[in-house]
DNA sequence: AAATGTAGTTTGTCTAGGACAAAATGCGTT
DNA sequence: AACGCATTTTGTCCTAGACAAACTACATTT
């Protein structure tokens, strides 16, 4: 019943650190036994006790298996190999940013509300929602995401970004969807997703080609999925994985759903966490890129 | 993968249970073991398989919970006595709901998106969004809490309305912000509350009384919100909690934001879970009920 | 009455190794 | 490449006990 919300520094709990990088509290004190880290400090009643810098280094950690490392060859690692492998794996984003994305990302720094707005309206009327999805929001995002993971972004400045884009993209689709459109497409995130993001950017992309949708947003029961789908008699149901989600639930979670559901009904996947998957259960779609939605 | 044969339905893990119903595999456990519910199936591995009635049952059992009722007076109750206390308890919707609020409901009820989104136009028209927050938002927001509560409305259907109600609250908010504004507030939720749409409701009506505005979104850490006070040099921060926030924890919670700030920057404590408190830590203003913002 | 103090009860989170199947890897063969 | 098969890796779940924080109840003071 401890309920500190991991305000004080260098004193959290398994549960704030199970909640604060996505790893559970059993594969957190497994991790310790087996590779010796991250080993942490023990209060008086012999609980441990993560400090900041462990944390953090769980964060990086996830980031690592996010893109497909194994534990056993990332979480034993000292500082300077970790700090290596970090440098060699992401030379793809950090060679050329776009010189208006750095220029985003600099009104965001400056906390310059009215010219975050403006670009993001410019860059929208010369690329249009399609292109202004894939080549301005999505590389927008995976930068700010390497920022704030090398430390050089601040959570609340990727929060009011994302807030930014929250509105800008919920103002389109307003003006972009009509009632009663033919195929009906659902979008959610199911529990323990909660960056719903990546629904609006395909709930944008859905309403710009005239496609219907309807969006459940976050942590939707899968049992509600299939209510609501019988109740909107939706054709498809597009649900989406941040990169931060448990990787290994992905696969059985989407044979769960597609279980529920009718077979008419198709599922399409999308998301950060849905790209590093090979095999996905018969009867569900994933599109990598937003590129090409199965409409 | 253990649900290969026959019947599928049912075969819950704790984990997945834990997901679902938003109780902890630990909290399960020792239900079970102290007042006998749920009392889950065991696999051959010797695991706990919980049937979809026992999840549902979990799922009503929380919502009793969060309305402020103690596990040992709920969890182990009989079916009968479980539903005569569901029913004892919600007697206040029963009053009168204006003809309006009932309209969208049914409009909701019906999947009926086009009519949804006529309707909020409507009422916005009629009454500006002052009145429109008051007057509609919030006892429609208010009679979905109940009704959900009383098990006569999904968890979808209040999701798609969420949906609605932020596409078009952001929308407006779009047209009315301007950057630059002189009094400029930062809007947030502390860690552990998700519930954002109270947040969206101040600042709609803050945009419509012309002053800037700047949202945070949810569970921002605090230090974040004193790094985004300085970089925003904002004169206020509004922060609101839902009534399923953990109670006890908003004063120390308000203290702390209230130490951690400069003095002149006032905080704006509002949402259903401050109406409860009495008296509030210096330097911090509550909002009762959004009437009076004190600009 | 309403706020404060104290004693007793309830309740959720955490601990410890051990166990096991699903997923990933490695390797030889078609 | 693509497949089958053995091996290793890895996360989740198990047990039962411990304990402090949160809540209740009741007595006392303002």
């Amino acid at each position: 019943m401890s309920e500190n919300t991991a305000t004080n520094q260098g004193t959290h709990s398994i549960g704030i650190v199970e909640r604060d990088t996505g790893i559970g509290r059993d594969t957190l004190r497994i991790w310790e036994r087996r590779y010796g880290f991250p080993e942490p400090a023990r209060n008086e009643k012999g609980e441990r006790v993560y400090s900041d810098s462990q944390v953090r280094r769980l964060q990086r950690l996830r980031r690592l298996l996010d893109q497909g490392l194994r534990p056993g060859k990332v979480v034993p690692l000292g500082e300077d190999a970790l700090h290596r492998l970090e440098a060699s794996l992401l030379p793809q984003a950090a060679q050329q940013t776009d010189a208006s994305i750095r220029t985003l990302i600099d009104a965001v720094r400056c906390a310059d509300t009215g010219k975050v707005e403006l670009l993001l309206q410019t860059q929208y009327r010369n690329q249009g929602m399609e292109r202004f999805i894939l080549e301005t929001v999505t590389p927008l995002l995976s930068t700010v995401g390497e920022l704030w993971a090398g430390g050089k972004l601040q959570i609340f400045q990727e929060h009011f970004l994302s807030d930014q884009l929250i509105r800008f993209l919920n103002t389109e689709i307003a003006k972009l969807q009509k009632a009663g459109g033919k195929p009906l497409v659902l979008l959610a995130t199911l529990p323990g997703e909660e960056h719903t993001l990546g629904l609006l950017m395909v709930f944008a992309m859905l309403s710009s080609h005239g496609v219907s949708a309807v969006n459940l947003g976050g942590e939707v029961p899968m049992d509600q999925i299939g209510q609501a789908v019988q109740q909107f008699r939706a054709d498809a149901v597009g649900v989406t994985f941040s990169g931060s989600y448990q990787y290994s639930n992905i696969r059985p979670h989407l044979l769960e759903l597609r279980q529920l559901l009718p077979a008419h009904v198709e599922i399409w996947a999308g998301g950060e966490g849905v790209r590093r998957l090979r095999k996905l259960p018969a009867g569900v779609t994933k599109y990598n890129s937003l590129k090409k939605l199965p409409v």
